[in-house]
RNA sequence: GGACACCGGGUUCC
DNA sequence: GGAACCCGGTGTCC
């Protein structure tokens, strides 16, 4: 079982985005007889982590330069639900889901779909994140795709595991404290951005509402929010809570 | 802040493993008017942080023969966050995280919430390893109640935060594969005493079992057993861990 | 309702 | 760098 596997060209996949939607990228890794191959790719417009999954096995099978018999490896049931068995329905029906709506990706089905029909494959599924040593590579590679894409249009890449910023028109004018429809916690994480996380009535996600708030009153005499770990912020050092 | 509460038990707590997940222990400081109690206690088999970040104020409060009103003070937000909020929700639902996954260590958390009914609780978090002198004694006390359980166990405690690492002599496994009534651990320690731990299938305990195996991620993904003393295996030659 | 994946945040333990 | 744990979301299908 562990020995190669001759006449059978094994691909491994994977995709992220980051966020989910955002700019995302593609790996993977195409194994033949002793030959060992990486692929990946990115995307710096906002995309998603499905289109990614499905790039990555279509960009594998593309490069194929004639029909192999082809063990195709996932980790997303999306990918391999829908090239298994979805997709014949969807051609029949006209491209719509059990709900009567467009099917969405349509043009990456199709892709995928006609570049699978030159080969002879079998899909399978893997859990992600389990130590399956080849879809940690794959992984790897699609991140390694994004920041790739991210840094040849000019996008730096966050150094650590800051969160990648999507191009534009995410942050607005919220100035005014209106609140309104922002439903995003308005608490400040030590790193000095914005929580992403969606917030209470109080306007703070259900961590930073009670747990690590500074809660030191503000001049207007609302409540500093700044996430702090407990604590009062730098700001209000030497505030004591009731 | 420092004088006494009249009429309110004070308790800090804290938790240690070391590895995480692997032997770890637990600590407490109560404080009642002029009198302190320290307690500790410490578990060999393989448990996590977070348990040992449970059994502190578990202990704790089951130790008060009745009623009273209490401080309670820990640096874990998963202990407060949970005691006081998520288990209200989590008895609701039949313990199900937001992610419909069962609720780990049901078990602490029950036995939490039964002790902490019987007192007036109030949970405060304080951040670990901030100077704050009682959570740095009770992070002595989980240290010691975990080395005091080691040593119960026959396992001396390493010096630092090194790894126990048993002789290479044990990488033959053969002898008789049965098993069978052998269930104490067959690796030694570094003094060279026999380990007293009961030994998994392998032969090895929890502790020397995970720390000398080759790791390495197999084909399908499960680590490999191969006991090897420390490093990969022959086969895995050149495989590195994390 | 179910499933998989992809992200954001927090604390602790290493 | 990772593990233990939790909260909050989107992308997609059945």
């Amino acid at each position: 079982m562990a020995g190669e596997n001759p006449g059978v060209v094994e691909i491994y996949t994977d995709g992220a985005c980051v966020p989910n939607p955002g700019p995302g990228g593609w790996g993977a890794v195409l194994r033949y007889g002793g030959h060992e191959r990486e692929l990946s790719g990115g995307e710096v417009e906002r995309t998603t982590n499905n289109r990614m999954e499905l790039m990555a096995p279509i960009q594998a099978l593309e490069t194929l330069t004639r029909p192999a018999r082809v063990d195709v490896y996932t980790d997303s049931t999306y990918v391999r639900g829908g090239i298994t068995g979805w997709v014949t329905k969807w051609k029949a029906n006209g491209w719509l889901t059990s709900e009567k709506k467009p099917v969405a990706n349509v043009d990456l089905w199709q892709r995928l779909a006609a570049a699978a029909a030159r080969h002879e494959v079998e899909w399978h599924w893997v859990k992600g994140h389990s130590g399956h040593p080849e879809n940690e590579r794959a992984d790897r590679l699609a991140l390694a795709g994004m920041h790739a894409a991210l840094r040849t249009a000019g996008i730096e890449p966050p150094p650590e595991r800051q969160a990648v910023r999507p191009p534009r028109s995410f942050t607005q004018p919220s100035d005014s404290g209106m609140a309104g429809d922002s439903g995003q916690c308005r608490a400040t994480t030590r790193q000095g951005r914005r929580c992403a996380v969606s917030a209470r009535p109080s306007g703070l996600c259900h961590v930073h509402d009670h747990e690590v708030q500074c809660g030191a009153p503000k001049k207007n005499g609302e409540p500093c929010a700044i996430a702090t770990g407990g604590g009062p912020c730098a700001a209000h050092r030497g505030y004591r809570r009731s």
